[in-house]
DNA sequence: TACTATTTAATTTTT
DNA sequence: TTAAATAGTA
């Protein structure tokens, strides 16, 4: 057997990885140190030299495009294609599961994955049936309530209320949804992983039968996994699956999405004699790049630990520069983009990377205007588009009457006279006889609805009755092209003033291709319309098109992780922005900024320039604000600092000290985040600031007295 | 029912 | 500031 094109471009430690005997083993990939590469070689060393069946092999990743990035470079490696070998994302693998187990799963056949859009708006209209206030149980706290506990594997009843109201009534809701989501037939992308696991869990011949077909279960991103897809990976190892994970305990930066890291410390706890290998060698950036990572990262104090290094040569230094607002840094910005253009480099090799969205507009203002092409990350998807989840309302209805999201989605949509009143009616009708809204919707419209209403009703279930019998026969696009226009979605749309009713039917019109382009699975127990719902759930498809154009890379620090550019820019370092406010005070939050700033760093391969502003426009006000304290971590011996050329004399402000009384009519030591103490209203932090001079106020949070704008030089604060 | 005024709040995002 | 959601009006 000739291993030479598996471990030929391999180094050491990549060579030790791919070839590790039968057993757990840990990868610690540090960014830019091939980890893919790892995980493809791996499986083709399985397969090729350890004549391991395709069929054996589960490879799990996050995203659609990892997964069929793998599944290409697997293929391209052992030059055949490899069916049977399993490679998905965990909730494309948890959705097959389902699909394949309906009944012991207790799902209905046809059932349907909501998106979180969907989520959010069901349990509005959960809060709107049971008359709770929605300003009191914020929609969008209980989605995290719930979908947070279901990555933990909590169901309702696991749940204690520990006599708290509050969280009695969370939990209450949580079971209200769960209620809804039965009766409907859905299913959310939490409730896949979940179900999946209790699939297993609950189902012993079933879990034997998969621990018999998975010997060998590959791991991406380890780092980033929740509870319960760890959970899921173990009882699928059971006690003779071999885990390979690869991971990075420096670049998780889902937290917040229930990802936890210490997964990839307990790893060795969970697999006893796991092998672990760590790969430091990296082949992207500069030394001195890699040094301020290094450097960067070293602070946080939970850490595997692990020192990338490089042959490469040391490089530029990085550059700092500190505007004096943030219109000045996008004019930096572009300056730089503009010297890099004109020494005949692609704009697709440079990348301006922030924390938060709402930077994009001062750069994408200043990028327009010196008229350089750019592309912004992470936009509307085109399943997630209105006229889409419209469209494909219709299609699920057509599939599933008992689908009330989708049927309060489209029930006056366009406009056929059933009115906020009526739909009420059909809502309490529901609610009282716990039956789906079509049903309601049904009894209603012959019995109690007066003629207008009931009229209007009978249409509506008429219509889409009639559309299901007119698509019957038709195949899958023409189901699409039929459902548009006879729904009359397309003329709705056509009504819309502008161009964007326009871009809507083209939409449209381009989900008829979609599902002409579709492939459904021949093995697949559900009809094809089916399998394309569910497809367009979990894959919502592009976020923004013209890849292939020649554009500067516009994106926040989170969407580049994985991706990589010759320049980059770090724009926005600052206290209060990056680290975000909001992570600032908790210890564990602020660990995680930093991981996303050693994100941030390490995507550059040659040129880091990092920019932050003195002043900066924040919510429509001014603000003050000190350079990160990530910036400060990266030793000067690295750093480059540019000034401005013209400065604006203006104060400037002293290091932080103690406390220091704030002088009146002057702007010193403030900054957001800042502790301060009012002899009346008492301690607080300052959210924000405003003015200058003697006109100066600043908006403090105090923790009795609530948030109040203070004139500064009356307020008399205390600095803490 | 559609348009307009007002209020409110303001990370990160994939499935 | 501004986008989105809600409330109010024609």
């Amino acid at each position: 057997m000739d291993v030479t094109p598996i471990l030929d471009s391999l180094n050491d430690a990549q060579r030790q990885a791919v070839t590790a005997v039968a057993g757990p083993t840990l990868v610690i990939a540090g960014a830019g140190s091939g980890k893919t590469r790892v995980l493809v070689h791996r499986a083709a060393w399985l397969i090729d030299v350890e004549g391991v069946s395709p069929q054996g092999v589960l490879a799990v990743t996050f995203t659609n495009k990892a997964a069929a990035e793998m599944r290409g470079r697997i293929e391209a490696l052992l030059n055949i294609p490899v069916r049977n070998l399993w490679i998905g994302t965990f909730h494309g693998l948890a959705h097959r599961l389902l699909r394949r187990h309906w009944r012991e799963a207790g799902l209905p056949q046809n059932f349907q994955i909501i998106d979180s859009d969907d989520q959010l708006r069901l349990i509005k209209r959960l809060l709107k049936n049971l008359e709770i206030d929605d300003s009191c149980w914020v929609p969008r706290d209980i989605q995290y309530f719930i979908n947070g506990q279901k990555d933990e594997g909590l169901r309702p009843k696991h749940l204690n209320d520990e006599g708290d109201p509050s969280r009695r009534q969370m939990i209450a809701l949580y079971q209200a949804y769960e209620d809804v989501c039965e009766r409907g037939g859905l299913v959310d992308f939490a409730e896949l992983l979940l179900r999946a696991h209790e699939l297993w869990r609950d189902n012993a011949d079933l879990l034997a039968h998969y621990q018999r077909r998975f010997s060998h279960l590959l791991v991406d991103e380890f780092q980033d996994t929740n509870a319960i897809q760890y959970a899921w990976l173990r009882l699928l190892a059971g006690k003779t699956g071999i885990p390979f994970v690869v991971g990075d305990d420096d670049q998780s930066i889902y937290r917040w999405r229930g990802a936890r890291v210490e997964h990839i410390y307990r790893f060795q706890k969970d697999f006893p004699g796991t092998a672990v290998v760590k790969l430091e060698q990296n082949y992207r950036s500069t030394a001195t790049i890699l040094h301020a990572a290094n450097s960067v990262i070293e602070n946080n104090s939970s850490r595997l630990g692990k020192k990338l290094w490089t042959e490469g040569a040391d490089g530029e230094p990085i550059r700092v520069y500190a505007a004096y607002n943030e219109r000045d840094e996008s004019d930096f910005i572009i300056g730089r983009l503009r010297d890099w253009i004109d020494q005949g480099n692609l704009r697709a090799e440079a990348a301006v990377l922030y924390r938060s969205n709402a930077q994009s507009r001062v750069l994408e203002e200043g990028l327009i205007n010196a008229g350089i092409p750019y592309r912004v990350y992470g936009g509307l998807r085109f399943f997630e588009r209105t006229e889409i989840k419209d469209a494909l309302a219709y299609l699920r209805l057509i599939s599933n009457r008992n689908d009330d999201s989708s049927f309060e989605r489209v029930l006056n949509k366009p406009t056929r006279g059933i009115g906020a009143r009526s739909a009420d009616m059909i809502r309490a009708y529901a609610r009282a006889n716990a039956c789906p809204l079509w049903r309601a919707a049904g009894a209603l419209a012959s019995d109690e609805f007066n003629g207008r209403a009931a009229n209007a009703a009978h249409e509506f279930l008429n219509l889409i009755e009639t559309l299901a019998r007119d698509t019957d026969g038709l195949d899958l696009p023409g189901k699409i092209d039929h459902v548009i226009h006879a729904s009359g979605l397309i003329d709705f749309f056509r009504k819309e003033k502008g161009e964007k009713g326009e871009t809507r039917i083209e939409n449209l019109l381009e989900l008829v291709s979609a599902g002409g382009g579709f492939e459904p699975d021949p093995a697949a127990e559900m009809s094809p319309l089916d399998e394309f719902l569910s497809h367009a759930a979990l894959e919502a498809g592009e976020g923004q098109a013209d890849a292939w154009d020649d554009c500067v890379q516009l994106m926040t620090m989170h969407s580049a992780k994985g991706l990589e550019f010759p320049l980059v820019f770090l724009s926005g370092m600052e206290d209060g922005l990056f680290p975000h406010q909001r992570s600032i005070s908790d210890p564990k939050g602020l660990e995680e900024e930093r991981r996303l700033c050693y994100v941030g760093i390490t995507r550059a391969m040659q040129t880091l320039y990092v920019t932050y502003a003195e002043q900066r426009r924040l919510h429509g006000m001014d603000s003050f604000s000190q350079p990160s304290r990530f910036v400060a971590e990266i030793p000067d011996q690295y750093i480059e600092e540019i000034r401005p050329k013209v400065r604006v004399s203006r104060p400037t402000r002293a290091p932080i000290v103690g406390r220091t009384p704030i002088r009146q009519g002057s702007e010193v030591g403030i900054r957001l985040g800042q502790r301060v103490r009012h002899k009346k209203f008492g301690d607080g932090i300052i959210l924000n600031c405003e003015g200058q001079g003697a006109h100066a106020r600043v908006q403090v949070n105090f923790e009795d007295a609530g948030t109040k704008w203070l004139v500064l030089s009356y307020a008399n604060l205390d600095l803490m």
